[in-house]
RNA sequence: GGGGGAAUUCCCGAGCGGCCAAAGGGGGCAGACUGUAAAUCUGUUGUCACUGACUUCGGUGGUCCGAAUCCACCUUCCCCCA
């Protein structure tokens, strides 16, 4: 089994340096584990790895298509997974890094059946039938005929997920629970250890959330944006489109609001964001966790933390 | 100097005599999640000994069985005339 190591945790946290160190000590690769990163031309509000740190250690996964497409967990889960064991073959260690939980998930669980074809049709039609007075009542009640099951985990009001679970049955004929359990496997494909970002005091991380919002404006990220929507694939593309930073300083851009405001928004969403991602990894009973400050909120020097990472690559390598 | 308007729970903002601990939104907190996931969605948000009690709607004092809602004065802010 491949053995890899996954770095993990909420935006912000040191990623993306601790992955780098390792890499570094232990001759690894860099995996990108990043739903926005992927995109070309979205590299300071993505804080994609610099230039240097590129040179200095392989990086992959980065900058793979323009922001006019989109893209989705299981092309993720196949394009990282062909990455990997190239990685292995050349006898370096795959270092997964990034904050893109379900992405994760879906490379180390995912038994790469995870796709079907969707019917552009079909969506289309739901989609606009959830647009309707009653729509999102209509869809509801044709999943609840469907499949029960599913009516009964997803909530009426989540039409993404509503609609992905009559896609399911549209194509496939089988229940969503039927459809999971073919996709996903307990076993991991991976022999893997998850190291975890994560602090005692949360305040910590928002003041280092907050100071890299303000580094990114400092560093030109609303030329960034207009550069963006400039050759407009960007809002062509739902996923790209979705990217935080991005699209809370278009109104700016249109003269909508301040910069202030913009921006405050930005740090919001990001917030916000790091919360949905340390729900999502807190249930994950795998991660083994390190503190990136005190109990009292004080910072853990960025040397003592790669020190413990070591500690646990070396237990795991040994 | 004269006239008018406004002060609501963390914020914005409804309420204009009982059905009000007070709509709605934001924010906060907690959670869900396997082909949009930096997305989408859910719950919760005065206090407590919590199917009940207590304290809240700028301040003080009234009217009333009963007030965030009516009256008087005070404070602050805004607008108009000068």
């Amino acid at each position: 089994m491949i053995r890899v190591i996954a770095v993990v945790g909420p935006t912000a946290s040191g990623k993306s340096r601790l992955a780098l160190e390792l890499a570094k000590q232990y001759g690894g690769e860099i995996v990108s584990c990043d739903s926005m990163q992927i995109y070309e031309g979205m590299d300071i509000g993505t804080a994609k790895p610099s230039a240097e740190e590129r040179k200095s250690v392989p990086h992959h996964m980065l900058d793979i298509i323009r922001p006019d497409r989109e893209y989705s967990c299981s092309d993720y889960a196949r394009d990282a997974s062909e990455i990997i064991s190239q990685i292995e073959s050349r006898g370096n260690i795959p270092l997964i890094c990034g904050g893109t939980g379900l992405y994760l998930d879906a490379l180390i669980h995912g038994t790469g059946t995870g796709e079907i074809n969707v019917d552009p049709e079909f969506r289309l039609k739901m989609e606009q039938t959830s647009l309707m007075p009653e729509g999102k009542d209509i869809l509801y009640r044709m999943l609840s005929e469907t499949d029960p099951g599913a009516a009964e985990t997803i909530h009426k009001n989540n039409v993404k997920r509503v609609i992905r679970a009559l896609e399911i049955n549209h194509a496939t004929g089988m229940t969503k629970e039927e459809w999971d359990k073919r996709s996903i496997s307990r076993e991991t494909g991976f022999n893997t250890l998850v190291i975890g970002l994560c602090f005692h005091d949360r305040n910590t991380l928002y003041r280092l959330i907050e100071s890299r919002v303000d580094g990114m404006i400092g560093d030109g990220l609303i030329d960034e944006v207009r550069d963006l929507m400039k050759d407009d694939g960007f809002s062509a593309s739902k996923t790209a489109s979705q990217a935080i930073g991005y699209k809370e300083l278009i109104p700016y851009i249109h003269g909508e609001c301040g910069l202030a405001e913009a921006v405050g928004a930005v740090k919001t969403a990001t917030r916000q964001y790091a919360k949905r991602q340390m729900t999502w990894f807190s249930r994950n009973a795998d991660i083994r966790w390190l503190f990136r400050d005190s109990v009292d909120g004080a910072p853990v020097p960025f040397e003592e933390t790669v020190g413990s990472a070591c500690r646990m690559v070396d237990g795991f390598l040994a």
